[in-house]
DNA sequence: TAAACTTTGTAAAGATTATTAACAAATTTA
DNA sequence: TAAATTTGTTAATAATCTTTACAAAGTTTA
């Protein structure tokens, strides 16, 4: 016979009050499984160390860390190194996180090329694969050859095997929807719509695929080992083609009820009438400062004065005109004013909304530190909403790198399971 | 003699993974805490119920269980109700979570009042006081004896005392530190400065004192029992006087960097040039849809009509002039059209940054059903950026409930200490 | 009406994990 | 060479959870 009760809400449910671990029954079994994950972390923070110092950096018994190294080592987590130096006493045996354990992936699907990195579990890059698309090669099928090809190539680089790959992340240039793994829409790919990218692509590798937007990953880059490290709420500012944001807040992305979080190419800019937002065509921002927008805005200055050599001029791109900038070229130094006043403006409406400590300008065009420091002079007249603006420091490489550190964080989660 | 260890980094640390509970060192006697804490949830959540039902919520074993709420029994956490009815056995001991162990107080400082709540540990009010400050009354130090005052006459009122006060929350007018608990700027009470407003009352009460400010309070509010229930990641913006936004993302508050976040009185309104922001000076935003812009906006169309009773008519308070528009006032259909479009530009934009899922709209004015049914229909013609527009549920005692709310998390952060 | 069945709750025994205390091992220092 | 230091393990003890057994108190059924 069933009892009354109707619903069945477990431990699970959770308030909106964090308090404790409290999540899920604790059985006795889970205290070695917590102290275990601890004990790695700390041991991947400490490279080499002897369990003598995993005691004083645990605050756990001796014992249990002997123990604990015991299971980790029986899962080939951990790596002895024999001896160490004697400080006075027996000498400590050394142990190290195990990092060839496993490798994880990081991609980068960009308008014209695909790039990839391999990882060991310390995140030091192993080996790197890069090629441009032909024209046939942007399908979503076609892709994911090339991603399985680059994997093989890889590993085979770095004398591993495709299955000692433990986790691989993507970053695809349109709104993804990381929960299931679908790019919903990329303008930059032929339109790519609604394609399931991580699902074939863990039928082709077998190996588990996170997707992501790259404007994200580069965003998680430069917090893990960019300009933003340390910092837990920030905006990642991408100015190339195209224009948008990370927004990587508490220490983690947020990514909206939409996956469109960070969508800024749509956003308002001053003086311009707002119009209805369509995914189709660009948006007002991207419009006025994407790499385009500038060219153009550079091009209508170029018009209205007499050049000798106009028309070598006129096909310079943002970045070479930023670069005039520098030189003292007034024309140019009026680009850069013009596409720093409207990007400060944005950062000021973001920054209302936010408060973020720090904004990170990055893409092919926003990287250029003549545009960071202007925007920087600009934002200083507030009293307020003046996040410190730093240029990207990882700059082309911040998808990866981002795209490694998920895969790791993603990895680890499964190591003790 | 020392270690040669420099760096102590221990459990705490925590990288940007989440993984499991895994924050310090987890001896056995955690494991009680831990189950102790879920069941005392699920027990708040299930008001009465029998232990038999704990089993079965929980999924631990029934003699934890019963050694559990013996526990919580021992901490007076819980009451024994007696026998309930027998569903073909034995009766079950009925028990519930013991609301009136303590108490907690919600406040609310506006420009012209003080507002008081006192609840139990249900979170329902079991008390409420109000007082108009006269001028006097208006300085931090005449703020905290009145709030005093009220605390004294709300336990009077509900047979309890002061004592069994076991938190406090109090909401205020503008920037506000929450972790120091200092009131930074807020300009409608004649330009607090910051005023360490937690210690002041703490010293005055003897109770555990959060400040917050007054629409991230109303936001909570309505995440707790009003229109944002079970959502997660939603806006609060709150017109009225002034115009300020509640972020709440990921199921809590987000503040900023510096305490500012969701300032969007500053934001900028299109076809406006932007100033430099300055805190003394009302922003651009708030000029416009804030009450009195609202106003100045319904003169100004009313002076380029004839109209007999001008002079009454241009008396109107904003929520009048919305009042007139459901009743089919051309003039006054044009003054809600004109606040719905510069509210729903400025949700657009801040859609873009955090697609959210819900916008809430809340104040004196905001809340007005007509603007809200204008500002959606405005942002339907968006392919995205269009988040689901409710107007606030709880109205003027948002602000009171999100204090309780806060005040009982953190009350019950210390029962199981 | 009595026996059988259900449901609730506790008590005792067994399992897991942690800690402390004692001790063994290996090296430096006096 | 002996004492001190540092590292690491083994054995005993403590805390918690689970399973098993059972007592208590009702309802259902013959």
């Amino acid at each position: 016979m069933m009892t009354r009760q109707t619903t069945f809400m477990r431990f699970q449910s959770s308030t909106s009050v964090p308090s404790l671990p409290g999540a899920q029954p604790s059985r006795p079994s889970h205290l070695r499984q917590v102290n275990a994950r601890g004990l790695l972390r700390l041991l991947r923070e400490h490279s080499p160390c002897s369990k003598a110092d995993l005691v004083r950096f645990s605050g756990l018994s001796a014992p249990t860390v002997s123990s604990a190294v015991a299971y980790l080592e029986s899962l080939n987590l951990v790596e002895n190194l024999g001896d160490g130096e004697s400080s006075g006493g027996r000498p400590p045996e050394m142990i190290r996180f195990h990092a060839n354990r496993g490798y994880v992936a990081g991609v980068d699907i960009g308008g014209t090329r695909l790039r990839m990195v391999l990882a060991d579990l310390n995140g030091q890059i192993v080996a790197q694969w890069a090629t441009q698309f032909t024209e046939r090669q942007r399908t979503p099928k076609a892709v994911c050859t090339l991603i399985h090809d680059g994997l093989k190539t890889m590993c085979q680089d770095a004398s591993t095997s495709v299955k000692k790959v433990l986790d691989m992340t993507v970053g695809a240039p349109g709104v993804t929807n990381v929960d299931s793994g679908v790019v919903l829409s990329a303008p930059n790919l032929r339109d790519w719509n609604k394609v399931p990218l991580r699902t074939m692509l863990e039928r082709e590798t077998g190996i588990a695929t996170t997707v992501e937007n790259d404007t994200n990953l580069a965003a998680v880059g430069e917090h893990w080992r960019g300009s933003a490290s340390g910092v837990e709420d920030f905006l990642f500012i991408a100015l190339g083609t195209g224009v948008g944001a990370g927004i990587f807040l508490r220490g983690r992305l947020h990514h909206g009820a939409n996956w469109s979080a960070g969508e800024i190419g749509y956003a308002s800019v001053s003086g311009q009438a707002r119009q209805a937002l369509e995914v189709r065509s660009p948006g007002q921002m991207e419009r006025s400062i994407g790499g385009l927008g500038i060219e153009a805005e550079w091009r209508r200055l170029l018009a209205r004065e007499r050049c000798p050599n106009a028309t070598e001029l006129a096909k310079l791109r943002a970045t070479e005109i930023f670069d005039l900038a520098v030189d003292g070229g007034r024309l140019a130094l009026q680009v850069v004013q013009y596409a720093a006043q409207i990007l400060a403006d944005c950062i000021v409406d973001m920054s209302l909304t936010l408060d973020p400590e720090v904004v990170i300008l990055g893409g092919g065009v926003g990287s250029h530190p003549e545009l960071c420091r202007s925007t920087e002079k600009l934002l200083a007249r507030n009293e307020f909403a003046k996040p410190q603006v730093r240029s990207s420091s990882l700059g082309t490489q911040a998808q990866l790198q981002g795209a490694i550190s998920l895969s790791l964080a993603a990895s680890e989660a499964r190591l003790l399971d």
